[in-house]
DNA sequence: GGGGGCAATGTGAATAATCGCGCCTCCGAA
DNA sequence: TTCGGAGGCGCGATTATTCACATTGCCCCC
């Protein structure tokens, strides 16, 4: 969909085509796991020949890693462009979401870095996530403001962050509980739903009420 | 701590030795980037004197999954043997996200079952998230009826499970972007306090709302 | 009490499969 | 004719697993 070959010619290069198996591959299996024969297998080539493409396994995960991270990383710098309102961070996590839904392989990946490490993973930290954490001088709307100030907003983007990152992580096992596709339309809709739902308690947060346990 | 030979030995036995030694390695590489070696030496033995212990790899993977089945099974079937209340749906969540802060092994395992699949995966769905998936018909309060009926709810299910869930399997890196570590007394009580937070905002749901986009 | 067996548990060596990766050949299109 | 790219071959490392063997501790019987 963002791949530059198909732009030009209808069937897509051996490197891109690659690049693709690859990306599945690795974000079922992690890095360590993942065999450059059965890469080879799925591009229908023998795995000497990504030699011919990519300079060694590392070298493919980095390429794999680097079209992901421009793809995701979009929406970020989209939402630093401007003050961060409460309707834009809404935007800004619907979009996160849908692209999370198009394409769960970055998910998987990071998901497989955080519990294994790999190649690189101090980059994916530091291009995805950091930018989320440091303290933002042009968050506006008083209720943030109040929230930020007691602590809990990293906990925040970190919770949103799993909601999101998890239900794509965990959808095979999703896949048997519910009956039903977890990246279907319906499916998408609903996940939606419950994230602008709490979203909203977020936004809405008016501090401590009586604890209930 | 449930260890049975710590009870009568002040030494776990070898078996049990070997049952921690695999349950971290496998948890944080997953079943099949696992290596015996790599067990073995962190016993301290070599890799064949685990074939005096269990028959094969897959047998030790499956006590280690059966240890931790035992665990974590606990909290659910407590919550299951009496009227399911908002308060006691409080404190069954409290007691998971305890019990995940105290061993996050679980978690673990079972992201790297969801991306990669693996031995009795579907035992673990079975065991673990079934029971959750399943009408049920003790559930009191109108508020929580009235979500039911939204059809929102497996997808409520899921986002907690969620919540706990990445939490553990992000946490190497949440540390540093957090600069202090996840599974402390502060991050467990901050965490807590989100998560309660949001449950509330699942109890008060009295239907959608105008949208924000 | 002493010794003979025996089960439990460790070891090194060996095996077959698989892995990443380099070398070299060959083919087909420009 | 040239050259990018695919494949065949094979090296060295690692894997799970098996096997023969050494050692230890314990029980039982003489």
């Amino acid at each position: 969909m963002d791949n530059p070959a198909i732009l030009t010619a209808e069937v897509p290069s051996t490197a891109d085509r690659i690049l693709n198996a690859a990306e599945d591959i690795f974000a079922e299996k992690g890095y360590s796991a993942t065999s450059l024969g059965d890469v080879a297998d799925r591009v229908g080539i023998r795995s000497p020949s990504l030699y011919n493409h990519f300079k060694n396994k590392e070298a493919l995960y980095e390429a794999v890693l680097e079209r992901l991270l421009q793809d995701f990383s979009a929406p970020l710098v989209e939402l630093d462009s401007g003050p961060v309102t409460n309707e834009r961070v809404f935007r800004w996590l619907e979009t996160i979401v849908r692209q999370h839904h198009a394409n769960p392989n970055l998910a998987r990946l990071l998901q497989h870095a955080a519990l294994s490490g790999g190649p690189h993973t101090n980059e994916l930290i530091d291009r995805l996530f950091r930018p989320m954490f440091q303290p933002d001088a042009r968050i506006e709307g008083e209720n943030f403001t109040l929230f930020q100030n007691t602590g809990l907003q990293p906990w925040a983007v970190m919770a949103f962050n799993n909601l999101v990152m998890s239900y794509v992580t965990m959808a095979p096992m999703y896949r048997d509980l519910l009956g039903q596709d977890p990246f279907s339309e319906v499916a998408l809709e609903n996940q939606l739903n419950l994230i602008k739902m709490l979203l909203r308690a977020v936004f809405d947060y008016k501090g401590e009420p009586a604890q209930a346990s």
